[in-house]
DNA sequence: CACGAGACCTGTTCGC
DNA sequence: TGCGAACAGGTCTCGT
């Protein structure tokens, strides 16, 4: 569910010191409460407390779709997959109906993982580098050069949505977003990676950043019974809007399923380059 | 290496 | 109105 954007925007609402709550930063654990085993993914409950207890929070910060909660010892480490949210509550206030981690902080405080579907993961480990170490490059940093993409997308031979999806090749994009920057580039989504120009890679890489970068100033997407704040959802291109009119020339967006995942894309601005027999 | 199918889950919406 | 089917922002594993 939530991508880079949805994952960013609870990062910096954690940070900030708002009128609901204080910072997370700073704060102390004091106790874990977990309410459906397979949520903490490692290690068991009982080693995650001894390591936990009394160590403070001294940062937090965004790697891909994953949060990550540095301790004085240690890493707590997120994955929100589907449908999970993570706020920070008074423990007064009444728990939410889905709640699968919860962690005691000083205060009065605590930090609730929501998550209906189950899918979501915690980690906590010594060293990111064991759960976030096959990720692909940010999308947003400045290291990651059109030159540099090109290449990337040269080294594979593979569906551009597809690719855009794997979180090995760029972390952080979803199906949304993916379907939003191939729309805004003119690429199809079956477009194959391998053939694509420089000059068409670099309007990819400007793309994905720009509907990123529209998405977090939106504060995510809120959809459905998923809601987080975010306002994006109503500023679509294509997703979601299959029939309706291709916001550049207007033709109806048309919907397929490409590597099982729902695609919405403009038959008309976004044409696949016809394939020689080579 | 690339791709498709199936699993993991619950809640909402669709179609008859 | 009711009820099963289809679908949902993600990722992993297995087989071809």
């Amino acid at each position: 569910m939530p991508e880079l954007p949805e994952v960013e925007t609870i990062a910096r609402r954690l940070r900030e010191d708002s009128p609901d709550h204080p910072p997370l930063l700073g704060r102390t654990v004091e106790g874990l409460d977990v309410r459906w085993p397979k949520t903490l993914a490692k290690p068991s409950r009982q080693e995650a407390l001894i390591t936990l207890a009394g160590q403070k929070i001294i940062a937090l910060d965004r790697r891909g779709k994953f949060l990550q909660i540095n301790l004085q010892q240690g890493t707590l480490i997120f994955h929100l997959r589907m449908s999970g949210d993570l706020a920070l509550q008074s423990e007064r206030a009444e728990l939410p109906a889905h709640a699968r981690l919860i962690l005691a902080l000083d205060s009065g405080w605590r930090l609730v993982f929501n998550d209906p579907r189950k899918f979501g993961r915690v980690w906590l480990v010594d060293d990111p580098k064991e759960i976030l170490g096959a990720l692909g490059p940010e999308p947003l940093d400045a290291q990651l050069t059109p030159e540099r993409f090109y290449e990337m997308l040269h080294r594979r031979s593979r569906h551009l949505k597809p690719l855009l999806l794997d979180q090995h090749f760029l972390a952080g994009i979803g199906n949304i977003y993916s379907d939003e920057a191939l729309n805004l580039a003119g690429l199809h989504p079956l477009e194959n990676s391998a053939r694509l120009t420089y000059a068409r890679a670099e309007i990819l890489l400007n793309a994905i950043r720009a509907v990123l970068q529209e998405g977090i100033a939106r504060n995510g997407s809120s959809i459905d019974w998923v809601y987080r704040g975010g306002d994006f959802q109503n500023h679509f291109r294509v997703y979601g809007r299959t029939g309706e009119p291709c916001p550049k020339c207007q033709t109806p967006i048309e919907h397929i399923t490409v590597g099982q995942r729902s695609t919405h894309f403009c038959p008309n601005c976004q044409k696949l380059e016809v394939t020689d027999e080579m």
